[in-house]
DNA sequence: CTTGACCCTGACGCAAGGTCAGGGTCGCAG
DNA sequence: CTGCGACCCTGACCTTGCGTCAGGGTCAAG
């Protein structure tokens, strides 16, 4: 009679997993012989052959114990079940691959809505500042989080604000002064002149308006303050100069 | 700030899962207030959303550790194994369906080889029973086992078989004759009768003879000898008297 | 007698959280 | 003030299909 790893090397798998088969019942125990050794007869070995086949199509353990112990149109069922589950991984996993092909065409970044995705990409040709573009995706990200039910919305407003922008400024330029603030401490008349241009643009973006910012939220308020507080010194006292000098609008 | 609860909420993802990427490491322990709670601020939604992006992309848990610690071409690298591992993936499934689509279109059972899966078809197609076409199968499930390297060459011996047996006698009536066997005590001039005809099959065989019968093996005789003795009585008697007579082939 | 190749049981680990259990906290309504 | 429901905390066990020790016994050969 067969030692289990006998058996098991006859049946293409291993040691420990008959071991596992037997633990959950699968196969039942075989006799003993005097040492304790587990000791197997051509039954076992063909329904082990029987259950290592359902397994390599991929059945679970679970359903192989009532498949083998069942009747046998029960088999068939499972198989139809069975297809139907891998058309479904198999559906799953395309959908995830045609994603990340697109990512991949598209975009430095995985994962924004595409119009955003292009708008980001001609902004960093344009030669932007990446430290910028990368705050400015976080503002979005934020944004569009808080909102989750006008992600269209804020994905149109976002892109007709860039386009303004790119007609109306430099706007690479611009932001290549501010960002080099985050470096440094700057003096007063710096801080005041870019505060004074970011408040022109503000202004011309309020007057261009369409602002539908919708639902007021404590929780995007607290959050947007919090993100604002994580800017560098310079820069955050850009921003309040530049909302001081707007403070007409709101 | 937010509490866990709506951190998670605003990454459409759970409570759950945010403590358990803290006690991974991937998202760092926020500060605490006063009761104890977790309060988040818009930085760890950041990075939280950025898991929960790759996380959907299919990346596992400490890649995007890596990644969103790491430089950022990593990521694309990233990306392409990713999209290779989901190609294998892919792969494999299609395989298996196929595997099964074939199983199903053919035979009444899964992952014989296809000639045999017909050979058993015309068998049950031709009237033998059922409970017989099983226990061959049986055998030459243990047959293939022991001899893996001779897949090929036991099919072939097996289809010759069946061929001669189904031009030189009324097999599927034989079958039945010795099925019937299996539940009842038969006497002895059933038994003797039975086993001339058989003997008389296994001679013409053995002068068809084509027994390539390869390495002889101790695994495959006590095998052989074991799985002969779940027969049931009548039927071993059967089997033990056609051995007797011809034993002077051997 | 030793050595190497087996065998035994029992327990932990894996991926990514789900699901209690047992207990504290917050905010609002009565 | 006191409930009540909704939320938070930690800790621990569950899932799949085994792999991988840890610690110890057994067998066959040299």
């Amino acid at each position: 009679m067969l030692t289990i790893g006998e058996l098991a090397g006859l049946a293409g798998t291993t040691v420990r997993a008959v071991r596992h088969y037997h633990r959950i019942g699968l196969l039942p125990e075989p006799p003993r012989d005097r040492s304790g050794y587990r000791r197997y007869g051509a039954a076992a070995l063909i329904r082990l052959l029987r259950v290592r086949r359902l397994r390599e199509l991929g059945l679970a353990l679970d359903r192989i114990g009532e498949l083998l112990d069942g009747p046998e149109p029960a088999l068939h069922e499972a198989l139809d079940a069975l297809d139907a589950e891998l058309a479904a991984q198999a559906e799953r996993i395309a959908a995830q691959r045609e994603h990340l092909a697109r990512l991949r065409a598209q975009s430095p970044d995985p994962d924004l809505p595409e119009p955003l995705a292009a708008m980001f990409a001609k902004a960093a040709a344009d030669g932007a500042p990446a430290r910028a573009i990368a705050k400015e995706k976080e503002l979005l990200l934020l944004d569009l989080a808080l909102h989750p039910e006008r992600t269209d919305a804020i994905v149109a407003e976002y892109v007709g604000m860039f386009e303004r922008l790119v007609q109306r400024t430099d706007y690479a330029e611009l932001a290549h002064r501010f960002d080099a603030l985050a470096d440094v401490d700057a003096d007063p008349a710096t801080v005041d002149a870019l505060a004074v241009e970011l408040a022109a643009v503000i202004r011309a973006e309020h007057a261009a308006g369409d602002r539908t910012r919708g639902a007021w939220n404590p929780l995007a308020e607290t959050l947007m303050t919090d993100w604002g507080s994580t800017m560098p010194p310079s820069q955050r006292r850009v921003m309040e100069r530049a909302v001081e000098l707007v403070a007409d609008l709101f």
